[in-house]
DNA sequence: ATAAACCTTAAAGTGTACTCTAAAGCAAGT
DNA sequence: ACTTGCTTTAGAGTACACTTTAAGGTTTAT
């Protein structure tokens, strides 16, 4: 699968799949004869695992870091698997900021609500008395 | 109160918190005599609301602009809880993509204690044999 | 009255993560 | 052969949200 074909399918860019590359966030990826970029299957599951751990936060820094160890094999499991629980605990805070923080917006959009039936009412009010 | 005690209170810089009234993320803080600024109580919940918003990934643009309507009065309410939600749509999605990312990275965790298990055993057979 | 520790501003600098540009080569259609 | 559209690289540029710097004024303690 070519550069352009991957971008599509996981809607990034084909300079974002290079930058990707470049800094670590996925393997190499191996060429054609003339140098293209010939995504495989491998290939192509380790950019849907970039793609999602990005998009949930983790830094570019860790989850390269993470891809390096990977490549180095067996010998790394624990240290990959503590930058996984690293991850795991900045997400878990996250997620109760983010919970918390939306039931507070639930809230003021309720409150909100109530204000403009008000405001509402106070506008037909001042044309009953015009 | 004044900039440090406002900052150390939410764990802010006094730096931050000048750059969050410059560009609007709160109201414009009241001075002193000598133009050092002095927070009301009205204020401080204002720098509260801002570090909470923030913190969960609204957008500086976003929150200004609610900033901006909500001094503007009550004819700005219709178009500030709409600001409000799409900030709620923007952050169910935060949360729905983070929650599934966060049990992905929990079943990616046991998979490494198992391998981490097998790999130890692997290590006290070579033990043996040796 | 002098030092240390606060405060002010405008403007420049930083970190993170892309995103774009330039210059070039390759491939497919007419 | 030429045009259109793909690919490559290194390196420059951008967006966002701060963060630091410089140059100065104020307050407090000794």
């Amino acid at each position: 699968m070519n550069i352009k074909e991957v971008a599509q399918k996981y809607d990034l860019t084909a300079d974002t799949l290079r930058y990707y590359e470049k800094v670590g966030l996925i393997p190499k990826v191996n060429r054609n004869e003339v140098g293209y970029r010939d995504f495989t299957e491998e290939d192509i599951n380790w950019v849907e695992f970039a793609k999602c751990m990005r998009n949930a936060g983790m830094s570019v820094e860790a989850l390269s870091k993470y891809v390096a160890l990977f490549q180095k094999g067996d010998s790394t499991i624990a240290e990959r698997k503590q930058i996984l629980l690293d991850q795991q605990a900045i997400m878990a805070e996250k997620l109760s900021d983010l919970q918390a923080t939306y039931k507070r917006l639930t809230k003021k959009v309720d409150n909100y609500d109530s204000h403009i039936a008000k405001f509402e009412e106070e506008k037909l009010e001042n044309k009953e008395h015009v």
